[in-house]
DNA sequence: TAGGTTTCGTATCGATCACTATGGAAAATT
DNA sequence: AATTTTCCATAGTGATCGATACGAAACCTA
C-alpha cells in the first residue's frame, strides 16, 4: 500500500502530498473556495506555490481533489447508515445521527464542505458551485434509493413518495450544516433530528391512515 | 415620503440610490458578497466606481445597506407570518409557505441572501459573516418567541421546549434555501414544508401523550 | 561518471482586486 | 452674476490574486 506511487526518477518530493492536502481540505472546509487564498494555502500546507502546483496542477484541481478525500475520510458515515444492513428507518436515523456527529467534530470547521465551499460563486468559479451541488444531489438520490428500497422491502407504505421524503431528509441535513456552522452542538442537532424524524413517523401515519381508511385530514389544519 | 434626503445644495445626483441599490443586492444574492466584484457591481449598477463609493462608502457599507433592503422587501412574510393574528401553527405554517414562495420567486436568486450571502468567507470579511449569521440568529429568535407566546396561550404543551422546536424549524428553512438555490421548485419547497409541519404534530402529539401519562415511547424506535 | 528527469527555492509574472486623486461640469446659495 | 457645493468622468493607485520562469539540487539509469 505505501510508495503506490512508483518512483519515475528525478528528485523526490520533500513532504508529504497527502498531508498536504489534508491541510488544504480543512481550510476550504472553514473557508470555501474562492475566499482560500493561495498565500493561505502555502502557510497551511506549508509549502512554496511551485511544490503546490507541481502536486496539484492549479487551485481548481486542488479543490476537487480535497472534495474527494473529504467524502473520502470525513463522511463516511453517509455511506455507512445508508448501507447498513438495518431497516430503512434506522438507517436513516444513523444517516441524521451521524451528520449530527460529523457535523460538529472537534477541531473540524463546523458544517459539510459540500455546502461550505461555496454555495454563492462568482462566474469564473460556477463550475466549483455546480460540483457540489452535484454532491448534494448525489446524496439526495442515494437517500431515494435507501428509502425505495425500503419501500419495496414492505417497510414503507407503497404510495409514499420517496423523492419528496428524500428532499426533506436532504434538507434537514442542509439545515444541520447550517446550524453547526452557526455553532449548535453535537446534542443541539441531534435534537433537531429528533424531530426531523418524529415527521417521518407521522408522514407514514398519515399515509397509513389514508391507506386504510380514516382520513383524518391534513396534519397541522386543526 | 419622496425627496427624503433634503437637498443640501450642489449638484444632485444622476441615479437613482434606491435602483442602484436593488441591482448591487441581487448581484450579493446571486454571486455572496466576496465573489462579487466592484466590476460586476459597476455594471450592474450602471454607476462608475466614484459614483458607488460617494453614494455608500465602500463595498461593506454597501453589502449592509443591502441587506437592511433584502430584509424590508423581500423577506416581510416572516415578520407577516410571525405577527399574524392567528394560532401559532398556523403562524408557523404561514412562515414555511411564505418561505417556499420567498425562495423561489421568478427573476430573483435561488434561496436565501442571509445564507447565499456569506456561509463561508475569508478572514478579512468574517464580520460580514458574522453579520449574516446575526440575521439567522434573530430569525430563530423570532421563531422561539412566536412559539413561547402560543405556548403560553395554550396553544402548545406546557413542556415543549421552544428553543429546540425554533432550532427545527429554523434548521427546516435553511435547508429550504439550499434546496432552492439546487433548483427545487415552489411546489417541491411547500411539499417539504408540509413534512417539515407533520413532525411539528409528531412532537406535539408526542408530549402530549407524555403529559397524558400513556407514553408510547420514542416514535420511531420501533 | 554522464545523461535524463523531476523537484527544489527564488523571484517574480500579468490580471484583477477594492478604492481614489484630480479637475472640470452642473446646480444651489448668496 | 459670483460663489459655493456637490457630483461627474477619466485615469489611475498600491495590494493581492492565481500561476510561472529559471536555474540549481537531488534522484534514477546506464
Amino acid at each position: 500500500m505505501e510508495n503506490f506511487e512508483k518512483s519515475r526518477g528525478g528528485r523526490p518530493r520533500a513532504f508529504d502530498p497527502e498531508a498536504a492536502l489534508d491541510a488544504a481540505m480543512h481550510l476550504f472546509w472553514e473557508h470555501g473556495y474562492e475566499a482560500t487564498s493561495l498565500a493561505m494555502l502555502r502557510e497551511a500546507m506549508g509549502l512554496t506555490p511551485p511544490q503546490i502546483y507541481n502536486a496539484f496542477a492549479d487551485k481548481e484541481t486542488l479543490f476537487r481533489r480535497a472534495l474527494v478525500r473529504y467524502h473520502e475520510k470525513e463522511i463516511g458515515f453517509a455511506l455507512d447508515a445508508l448501507s447498513a444492513p438495518v431497516p430503512v428507518k434506522e438507517a436513516i436515523r444513523l444517516l441524521l445521527m451521524g451528520a449530527a456527529e460529523a457535523y460538529t467534530r472537534p477541531g473540524k470547521p463546523g458544517g459539510c464542505l459540500f455546502i461550505s465551499g461555496a454555495l454563492a460563486a462568482s462566474p469564473q468559479a460556477q463550475g466549483i458551485a455546480d460540483e457540489l451541488k452535484t454532491y448534494r444531489k448525489a446524496t439526495e438520490a442515494a437517500i431515494a434509493a435507501r428509502l425505495a428500497k425500503g419501500r419495496e422491502a414492505g417497510e414503507l407504505p407503497a404510495d409514499l413518495s420517496v423523492e419528496r421524503l428524500a428532499k426533506y431528509l436532504t434538507g434537514v441535513m442542509h439545515g444541520m450544516s447550517i446550524q453547526a456552522r452557526d455553532g449548535a452542538s453535537a446534542e443541539d442537532l441531534r435534537a433537531l433530528a429528533e424531530t426531523a424524524l418524529a415527521a417521518w413517523a407521522a408522514e407514514v401515519r398519515q399515509a397509513a391512515d389514508a391507506k386504510g381508511g380514516t382520513d383524518a385530514g391534513p396534519v397541522l389544519h386543526d
